[in-house]
RNA sequence: GGGAGCAUAGCUCAGCCGGGAGAGCACAUGCCUUACAAGCAUGGGGUCACAGGUUCAAGUCCUGUUGUUCCCACCA
């Protein structure tokens, strides 16, 4: 046995242990058929990350769940990797371009990819390195990469098989697009933020006639693409105008009024303008009206040729002057104020422009279809619960996906356009010729696919699919998926309904839900607020087993939490709490094995009682996703009963017991510590091995012993109840000495009066000590003398110490008399109810048990303070 | 416009199936008791947002109200 350090250093611990794991190939997943499989797929962090307290969060509830399974024999299985991250990291490397005064196009699609991947070969390691830091037993040999070998080929399956079922196709339609990244975006990828605008009311003279209809909008340089005025066929004001033709203003265009039941008379002036390109509502309208569709943008946002002479401005300049022409030449009626939603780019923040453009899109109704049926069987289970319902709520009103991006850095498309006759081949290798026509003039797609599409395939991509390996075949479908709230939709929800179209099952049986972690003061963390807390930071100030505790401790599931950076210090404090009360251990152990004696004392029994409880509710709770009251429940454990009460208790017979007391206590010390410390380990892996290394054992590592089981035959429920007996007498005692302020260093004779004197008679060890007693009488009746002593009252027993002038007579009486009445009410409000015969016959038998208990204890309370008052008075 | 969360001690938050109101930090008092002063002992402090309801019993379940945070949504 090794002597442990005065306090615990995790510095000098950490980074050894992890390298022990690592190199005994504890991490390791490998297929063993004995054992039931238990997978999880890491969350893959972009590429560009480094890590953050999100993904600390993240990876502690993740690393909790596989080494709480791996101990109860699963064969366990959690895969690392990372995510190419397609618009982040090429802004990244074109910034680092930008540096160096170059831009993507100077070098060409081919050189700028050299160019990423070698950033990614650079740094793309570093979140890894970090995950590390953190514990993460993640199976290191398998990580993987979106955009590796094995991912890529799962990819190009999947849009193969889905083309082929015309579930992928290629269209016109109105897309969100970011004039700033110049590319198209997914619904979810625009995020949608109220803002203070104008609604403008313009006139549009009505052909041969001196009327005119004016209509409202909020974006008046959309005007230039115009193609009709809509107004509801119900509404009798403008009833008269259907079929006519309206003059765009500025522009001279001339437009059909049209009526369409979109319209809501209720609103503006009840006139809506149609601008089939750059506007969704406006293009479904146009479609059944067969409007025209003009496209006045170019990529950047600029006006194009469509505009006229306002071709070239940018589209916030073109509104000003559009609006100041306007005014001018008489067609703007008004201005108001007005507040609007609008879209701008999850990534760059700018505006993004609805805008008519040919894009690739996965067609979501049969899918979604799928992925509601997958949740509302119970196939797939959410934990919180409460997010099926937002689960599901997205999913029936989801639009076809846009997963067509005009950038480089990621999966090219794999269609092939025939530029002889112009087929689309799509297939999965490289085809050499048109499947149409023979033809080699193969051009491919230059667009990438949205980054979610390989991240949707990620649980069975890193498995081998579409190859049926064996790895595919005994970990596939895997068990839990661990994230936030915020990426439900990017990607929960389409590796479902990916999993079932591609795999025919459902990926994982449950999601585990958490929330997002905040600063102190609530606030989201953030660069531009510069409130991040640095994981790497708190991990070198107080321990990565700290960091962790910090992160699940007390937090309940789903819940956003605050990173309060002084609980840090205080689960940093439960670390050298636990490592000193392994040092005292140690120090008192002089036995190589740990075997439970057969002579246990009471306060063995009621320990062992304990732990056996403790076994029992943690599993429930590590079952049931409980991480964080499992977590607090283990720190009340180690805190109250192992180190202030139990610890305390066997001192005496550690120094002066006899052998075979001695011998019990030392291995129940070492025994009860062990177990804890398993049942500590998923949640601070680092501090458990390291003191359990140092303890007697079998087995090469913590990480891999087995799980504590509950067991009928370490319950004693008697001794546990007569340990509380005892307990609540220590503090009763403690309790009256500190009011009287009776310094510790003050010894007196304690008399002691039960009725169960052999009880306390078993505690004598002890209870001299905790009472501060310099003589301990334990008797069954009191004595004439005991009249002018202070006297200690439970409902089990008085004790009583003389305290000479220290006793007021009349104050202690008046204490009595206060006690008496507050234990009379008490037990008034218990025999209130166990008179009530609805409580009685109606509520659970033992509840009903409990409460009878509880008057007789309070019966009992309350004959010993008036015999006491008795007593004195006389 | 739809939906969800939250409201419990001075602060930050637990409290799972209804029966004890809790933790950490802060505060007060007394202790260097050889595992730990990063500690020990003791204590003060709460109308569990408000109003109804269900129940023998409500912080916990239901309805409504108020405050607050967030998500979704193509009313120009």
């Amino acid at each position: 046995m090794k002597e442990l350090p005065k306090s615990y250093d995790p510095r000098s611990v950490e980074d050894r242990i992890y390298r022990m794991w690592n190199d005994s190939g504890c991490f390791r997943g490998k297929i063993d058929r004995s054992k039931k499989p238990f997978t999880i797929v890491i969350p893959p962090p972009n590429v560009t990350a480094a890590l953050h307290i999100g993904h600390a969060c993240d990876n502690t509830i993740q690393d909790i769940l596989i080494r709480f399974r791996r101990m109860q024999g699963y064969c366990a299985l959690w895969i690392p990797g990372t995510d190419h991250a397609g618009i982040a990291t090429q802004i990244k490397v074109e910034e680092k371009l930008r540096n160096e005064g170059l831009t993507r196009t100077d070098l060409g699609r081919e050189k700028f990819l050299e160019a990423v991947w070698a950033w990614k070969n650079e740094y793309g390691g570093r979140i890894i390195n970090q995950l590390k830091k953190l514990g993460s037993s993640c199976d290191w040999s398998r990580e993987r990469f979106t955009m590796d070998e094995g991912c890529s080929k799962a990819v190009r399956t999947v849009f193969y098989n889905m083309y082929r079922k015309r579930l992928i196709y290629k269209g016109n339609r109105i897309v969100n697009w970011c004039p700033d990244c110049v590319t198209a975006l997914s619904d979810i990828e625009v995020e949608h933020d109220d803002r203070d605008g104008s609604l403008w009311y313009i006139r549009y003279p009505i052909k041969d006639s001196d009327d005119y209809i004016t209509v409202a909008t909020t974006r008046p340089e959309t005007m230039l693409g115009d193609t009709g005025v809509a107004v509801n066929p119900e509404d009798e004001r403008y009833r008269h105008l259907i079929g006519k033709t309206a003059i765009l203003p500025l522009v001279g265009r001339e437009i059909p009024i049209i009526a369409d039941e979109y319209v809501d008379s209720s609103f503006g002036t009840g006139c809506v303008k149609m601008t089939p390109a750059h506007d969704p509502n406006d293009f479904e309208v146009g479609m059944r009206h067969s409007l025209e569709q003009i496209c006045v943008l170019d990529e950047h946002g600029i006006i194009n040729g469509n505009g006229g002479v306002y071709r070239g401005l940018d589209r916030y300049e073109a509104r000003k002057r559009i609006c100041d022409d306007l005014e001018q030449l008489g067609y703007l009626v008004k201005t108001e104020k007005y507040s609007h939603n609008v879209g701008a780019c999850y990534r760059c923040g700018s505006d993004v422009e609805p805008m008519i453009s040919d894009q690739w899109f996965v067609k979501m109704k049969p899918l979604a279809a799928k992925g509601i049926n997958a949740v509302n069987e119970g196939e797939i289970k959410f934990v919180p619960d409460r997010f099926k319902k937002i689960y599901i709520n997205w999913m029936e009103n989801v639009h076809d996906w846009c997963i067509s991006r005009q950038l480089w850095w990621g999966h090219q498309i794999p269609a092939w356009y025939c530029l002889d006759c112009g087929h689309v081949n799509v297939a999965i290798e490289d085809p050499a010729s048109c499947e149409n026509c023979g033809s080699g003039n193969l051009k491919q797609d230059e667009d990438v696919l949205d980054t979610w599409f390989s991240s949707a395939l990620w649980p069975f991509s890193t498995l081998g699919w579409p190859e049926n390996t064996e790895d595919l075949s005994f970990f596939y479908p895997t068990d839990v998926l661990v994230t936030a709230y915020d990426i439900i939709f990017f990607w929960v929800a389409r590796m479902i309904f990916s999993g079932l179209e591609h795999t025919g099952e459902a990926p994982f049986h449950t999601v585990f839900i958490h929330g997002l972690v905040r600063d102190e003061k609530g606030r989201k963390m953030s660069k531009s607020l510069g409130n991040g807390v640095d994981p790497l930071e708190m991990i070198e100030r107080y321990g990565a087993d700290a960091l962790r505790l910090n992160l699940i401790t007390g937090v309940s599931p789903g819940n956003d939490l605050r990173f309060i950076v002084s609980r840090c210090e205080a689960m940093s404090n439960f670390c050298n709490k636990l490592w000193n009360a392994s040092r005292f251990v140690l120090m008192k152990l002089n036995i190589d094995k740990i075997e439970l004696p057969e002579q246990l004392e009471t306060e063995d029994k009621w320990i062992l009682d304990s732990l056996n409880t403790l076994i029992a509710e943690v599993t429930d709770n590590l079952n049931s996703y409980e991480l964080g009251v499992a977590a607090q429940k283990l720190y009340d454990f180690v805190w109250d009963n192992f180190c202030d009460w139990y610890i305390e208790l066997v001192k005496n017979r550690l120094d002066t017991g006899s052998d075979e007391s001695r011998l019990a206590a030392q291995n129940v010390l070492a025994y009860v510590l062990i177990e804890t410390l398993k049942l500590l380990h998923p949640f601070i892996p680092f501090i458990t091995e390291e003191v359990w290394q140092a303890l007697p054992h079998e087995g090469d590592a913590l990480m891999v012993s087995s799980w504590p089981l509950y067991s009928k035959e370490l319950c004693f429920p008697e001794e546990a109840a007569a340990m509380r007996s005892i307990m609540s007498l220590v503090r009763a005692v403690r309790n009256r000495r500190s009011e009287m302020n009776v310094p510790p260093s003050k010894k007196t004779h304690v008399y002691l009066v039960s009725e169960n004197p052999d009880k306390y008679e078993k505690g004598r060890s002890f209870l001299e000590r905790m009472t501060f007693a310099s003589q301990l009488s334990i008797l069954s009746k009191d004595r004439d003398d005991f009249s002018n002593m202070l006297c200690i009252v439970t409902d089990d027993a008085r004790a009583y110490i003389p305290a000479g002038e220290l006793v007021d007579v009349e104050k202690e009486l008046e204490r009595l008399s206060r006690e008496i009445e507050k234990t009379e009410k008490e037990l008034e409000s218990t025999n209130k109810k166990l008179e009530n015969s609805a409580f009685v016959q109606k509520a659970r038998e033992d509840v009903v048990l409990k409460e009878r208990q509880k008057a007789e204890k309070l019966r009992a309370l309350l004959d010993n303070l008036i015999q006491t008052k008795n007593q004195l008075s006389s």
